[in-house]
RNA sequence: GGGCCCUUGGGUUAGUUUGGUAUACUUGUGCCUUCGGGAGGCAUAGACUCCGGUUCAAAUCCGGGGGGGCCCA
């Protein structure tokens, strides 16, 4: 199976293989974590709590139900949810007065409660986050971890006095960002989206876009800039010194699951995962090689360095099963684990251990007396090697274009027939000018079927030339992809 | 919203046209021999999505439901 010649097939093969999810659970959509899946993401959440822990927002934990009077009465976010939420109609036998909405996010679930909660500017800032399930009627393909109807969600939630100081808060979920994605290893975009396609209610949306083998993207999370247009139909306001009653200004900041398909996608090979050292349940395997007169002798040393690496923090574990090396080889590189070390009666002789990188298939050896500066040294690089190799992908998918005949048309749409390979079209990740405005924005996207990802919310990545379609001066650029 | 396809042990599948003992690989379990890159032998376990119909007889034909997937708007 080819990461890069068939993707689609792959990734379900490695979500298999790996033992990351079981999508056998008769509900489209909902799948269930075993347990090393779930490993995995608890280390992303574990993560995302110490960064949100540590800026000085509060966890909480909202109920699942929104009543249909509450989710209501933002407008643009109902008519953004509206055709993808699930409904809880009745009770028993007894059709509900007023209907429950299962959360899609939890805006409106929380954003009555914060009316009640802020009373004076010295309530200010408030800043909350959950992790949380939410559910969103997906009617198109499913595919585990990036478009599932029960969703593990992060969302962080904020109210600030001013638009300034709320606009603060979104340079500094982008600084969460960054950390977070350093650790995971993975390159991504900020871009800011396009008007039509912000976050329903949103005064404006960052998307957080990384690249799949296929060239497609897929967002991984986003921050928002709500401005007031929560805080008034909701009414949250404060009393300030003067003892006026202005509205907050609010952001959130959300991020799913879709982080896990992005770290299998963007660092798997052909023999399985590659997990990054930061979220690997185990970063070192220990096989012991065994032959009949040594068993002990070997046993016993494996032992010895599992408790030594243990002692250290490492996460370490020891192959003990009653099984070929060669087959507890494949075993673990499918699972990812970064390094592996094997140790026999050869390198008790020598006082090393031979290791084996995931990522590259170096292999090489440690001396005893080393052992724990030379994993650390070993799992740095790998990590390092991970993050150098996934940001050239992403960088060497964007394609600069300056006419949109450069882009391949896909002259299989709307054939029922549909065989021919989308890999073969070589799509890219296109950037180029963008005069702004919506007419040009939707002509290019239509003419194409892509998506106009936005416009770099950093500077640095501006554009002189003229708009890809109208032809006007501009100095904007834009990004376009299709999506996963 | 409209249309199409699929459903056989845990996984992958043969068999369905032409109704009659359900195939193979893999996985699981046990024992023995092995062990520096997917070991081998023997034994053992495990399935026709459900409900109804036709029939002496249904995985197979017919009708309906569940579940899964795709395409179009």
């Amino acid at each position: 199976m080819s990461k890069f010649e068939n993707y689609n097939e792959w990734y379900l093969d490695m979500v298999e293989k790996a033992k990351l999810s079981d999508k056998r659970y008769p509900i489209k959509g909902m799948n269930v974590w075993t347990p090393y899946g779930w490993k995995i993401m608890r280390f992303v959440d574990t993560y995302l709590r110490e960064e949100l822990d540590g800026t000085d927002h509060d966890e909480v934990c909202f109920p699942l139900f929104i009543p249909e009077t509450e989710f209501k009465k933002e407008k643009d976010h109902i008519k953004g949810f509206d055709s993808e939420v699930f409904w809880v109609t009745k009770a028993g036998n007894n059709e509900l007065d007023v209907p429950l909405v299962v959360r899609p996010t939890s805006e409106t679930a929380m954003y009555p409660m914060f009316s009640l909660w802020i009373r004076s500017h010295q309530d200010l800032p408030l800043k909350v986050y959950q992790i949380v399930n939410t559910f969103r009627y997906e009617t198109k393909q499913t595919r585990p971890f990036m478009r599932v109807r029960e969703i593990h969600f992060f969302e962080s939630h904020t109210c600030h006095d001013t638009e300034e100081d709320a606009q603060c808060q979104v340079e500094e979920d982008l600084e969460i960002v960054k950390r977070l994605m350093h650790r995971l290893c993975l390159p991504y975009f900020l871009l800011k989206r396009t008007d039509w396609d912000k976050f329903p209610g949103a005064h404006y949306t960052v998307g957080i876009d990384t690249v799949m083998p296929n060239h497609r993207t897929l967002q991984l999370g986003s921050v928002h800039h709500y401005r007031t247009n929560f805080s008034k139909p909701y009414n949250i306001t404060y009393e300030d010194e003067n003892g006026d009653h202005p509205y907050v200004h609010q952001t959130t900041y959300g991020m799913s699951e879709r982080l896990l398909g992005a770290i299998i996608s963007v660092h798997g090979d052909d023999s399985g995962l590659i997990l990054p050292p930061d979220v690997a349940p185990f970063q070192v395997v220990i096989i012991p090689i065994l032959s009949k007169k040594n068993a002990d002798e070997v046993t016993k040393a494996c032992v010895a360095v599992k408790e030594k690496l243990a002692s250290a923090g490492f996460r370490v574990k020891l192959d003990d099963r009653d099984d070929r090396p060669g087959s507890k080889f494949f075993d673990w590189e499918i699972k990812g684990v970064p390094l592996r070390f094997e140790i026999g009666g050869r390198d008790i002789e020598n006082g090393v251990v031979t290791f084996a990188r995931r990522d590259n298939g170096e292999k090489g050896t440690i001396a005893l007396d080393s052992l724990i500066p030379g994993t650390k040294l070993i799992l740095d690089q790998i990590a390092d090697s991970l993050r150098a190799k996934a940001w050239e992908f992403q960088k060497g998918a964007v394609k600069a274009i300056e006419s949109m005949d450069e882009i391949p048309k896909d002259e299989t749409k709307g054939a029922s027939e549909t065989n021919i390979k989308e890999d073969s079209l070589d799509l890219r990740v296109y950037s180029f000018g963008w005069c702004g405005c919506e007419e040009c924005g939707h002509k290019f996207e239509d003419e194409h079927d892509i998506k106009i990802l936005g416009t770099p919310y950093l500077p640095g990545d501006e554009y002189d030339g003229k708009c890809i379609v109208c032809g006007k001066p501009t100095k904007t650029k834009a990004y376009a992809a299709r999506t996963m």
